[in-house]
DNA sequence: TGCGTATTACGACATTTGTAGTAATATGAA
DNA sequence: TTCATATTACTACAAATGTCGTAATACGCA
């Protein structure tokens, strides 16, 4: 599932807390965007069109809340980066990432450990939840 | 810069061999694509106008030239995927990555040099070209 | 020198994305 | 009940993206 920029937006918030109003919504959105109500209904409209948050109603009023995973949408998100500026790979863009980014040494101690860990608990797939 | 899905296609091509006219682009494209001449022009004329490629004539003939590196353009696709889905932390994309991406042991033990190397060469940056 | 083929120059058009407006309706408080 | 306000339902519309088509040239070869 592949979201726009102002749909990574809303999805922010919903996965930030959920379910959420539209209201609600507009509230927990960076100070910079300042979008018109119907304009976040918009949006929720068609996430809700493609399947990444459900709509239903309380009452009157409609609430929303993800379908889609971050965990999944940013799977998504960082394989067609991968696709599409690594030619499909991931060690390049880890390399690219780790070379060019300035790490703090907490952070690279970290990934140390990450790496580590990982290399103990051999056979590859740490993480797995549905890979869509 | 920002690259739309099928200007990165046009991009790689272009980085992997140049200068080069728009018919030579559309041999060295992945072969599932399959898009009219024109299309490529377009696309070359689009990307010329943005100032991510140079167009200059050979005679008759147009050629075209790279003007966005690939790294920046790199750069700015992981810049804006960090921003919009890691809140702009890069440290956590890079854990998400190694978490989650099963990595060869060839690859583990690549990074983590990396990581060390750069551990080594305190005070932050190892490479810099420009970050625009 | 005349023709078929490669190139150019430009315009076109459907979709997707970003951003809202409006009219109708439901709600709560006076 | 009535009126101001919150919500919904629908529609709209410009800009960006994806994909060409066509008419006019230019070029190389018979």
């Amino acid at each position: 599932m592949k979201l726009t920029e102002t749909e990574w937006q809303i999805m922010n918030c919903l996965w930030e807390r959920h379910p959420a109003t539209a209201r609600g919504i507009a509230e927990r959105l960076p100070k910079k965007i300042k979008w018109a109500y119907t304009t976040i209904r918009t949006l929720l409209a068609r996430l809700a069109q493609k399947g990444a948050v459900r709509e239903y109603k309380e009452g009157n009023t409609s609430l929303y809340e993800p379908l889609l995973t971050r965990d999944n949408a940013r799977r998504s998100a960082i394989k067609t980066l991968a696709n599409q500026a690594f030619d499909g790979a991931f060690g390049p863009l880890l390399h690219f990432l780790v070379n060019d980014q300035s790490l703090s040494p907490q952070q690279r101690k970290e990934l140390t450990q990450a790496l580590e860990k990982q290399s103990k608990q051999r056979g590859g797939r740490g993480n797995d939840s549905n890979t869509k």
